[in-house]
DNA sequence: GCCAACGTTGGC
DNA sequence: GCCAACGTTGGC
C-alpha cells in the first residue's frame, strides 16, 4: 500500500466536485509532466492519497482512493499521456495547511514542500499519518 | 497579478 | 547533448 497527493486547483476541480462523483470516482486526467505521471503508474488499486488545494485554500482537504490503475488519458489522443481514476474517501475533519506542513519538522521531507511544482506526489506513510493525525483523522483509512 | 522555480522545446 | 527561450505552476 502507497500513498499519494494529488493537487487540484479548487475553481477547476474541488473537493465538492470530487466528493459529487461518489464511488464512481472521477478520471485524473490533464496532467503532462512525466514525472506525475510516472507516479501514477506506480499506483495500486486501493491506494490512498490526499486531496490538495492549490492556488486558492493551499490545504489538504481529504482522502482518495485509487479506483482505477493507469490508463490511457481520454483528453489526448497522445499515447505518452495516461492516468488513474480516484474516487473520495472521507474529509480531513481538520483540514492541513501548507503552512501547518512546513511548520512540520516531521514533514520538512514531504514533496509539498521540496517539489512545489510537482502535481502529484509520492507520500510516505510516516507522512501520511502525521497529516491525518494534524487533520483530526483518529483512524485514517490504510 | 507578480514572479521564482522549473519543465519542455528546439536551434545549433 | 547543450543551453537559451519559452511556457506553466503555484505560492505569495
Amino acid at each position: 500500500m502507497a500513498y499519494w497527493l494529488f493537487k487540484s486547483e479548487p475553481f477547476k476541480w474541488s473537493w465538492d466536485d470530487q466528493k459529487k462523483r461518489g464511488e464512481k470516482g472521477e478520471e485524473w486526467d490533464g496532467i503532462r509532466n512525466y514525472q506525475a505521471r510516472n507516479n501514477m503508474r506506480e499506483m495500486k488499486l486501493g491506494d490512498k492519497g490526499f486531496f490538495y488545494h492549490s492556488n486558492e485554500g493551499l490545504e489538504v482537504v481529504g482522502i482518495v482512493e485509487i479506483c482505477k490503475e493507469i490508463h490511457p488519458d481520454s483528453t489526448t489522443d497522445d499515447e505518452r499521456w495516461e492516468c488513474v481514476d480516484i474516487k473520495a474517501v472521507c474529509d480531513m475533519p481538520k483540514p492541513v495547511t501548507l503552512k501547518d506542513v512546513k511548520a512540520s519538522e516531521k514533514l520538512a521531507k514531504m514533496a509539498l514542500v521540496t517539489s512545489m511544482r510537482l502535481s502529484v506526489q509520492p507520500v510516505t506513510k510516516d507522512e501520511y499519518l502525521e497529516v491525518c493525525r494534524m487533520g483530526g483523522l483518529d483512524k485514517p483509512p490504510l
